[in-house]
DNA sequence: CCCGTGACTCTAC
DNA sequence: CGTAGAGCCACGG
């Protein structure tokens, strides 16, 4: 078993960004405390699986969907994200998750 | 202990 | 803005 604390605190990262907001695996990382540990957040994601994680405001660095284009997982967060309002072009968020202030503004400084 | 795999990231071209 | 390669981290065979 990996570090349940670890997991338990990617999940709370996971957990805070906001409706219609997306991160980046390396930026919920880093929230939890683990920088450089994305890779350890997409296994998290993939264990937790029927967790009530809003797992599909998780995108890679580039705001590209981190699963495959054909894949069912990527329509699923694809569908999820267009609900929230957030706006995809060829698998692709149009507003980068690591770019603006907004981004410093809605993840709690210290 | 070495090696392959993955919902990753960064740099170079 | 696109692809290619090396780097990293955790896990299982």
């Amino acid at each position: 078993m990996a570090d349940l604390h670890a997991r338990a605190r990617i999940y709370a990262a996971i957990r805070a960004i906001p409706r219609g907001q997306v991160a980046g695996y390396g930026h919920v990382a880093a929230r939890a405390g683990l920088p450089g540990r994305a890779r350890m957040v997409c296994q998290a994601l993939a264990a937790s699986g029927d967790a009530d994680l809003p797992w599909h405001r998780v995108v890679r660095s580039d705001g590209r969907i981190a699963f495959p284009k054909d894949s069912r997982g990527f329509r699923e967060q694809c569908r999820r994200l267009k609900a929230e309002g957030v706006a995809i072009a060829r698998g692709r968020v149009r507003i980068p998750p690591s770019a603006p202030s907004l981004d410093e503004l809605l993840w709690s400084p210290p």
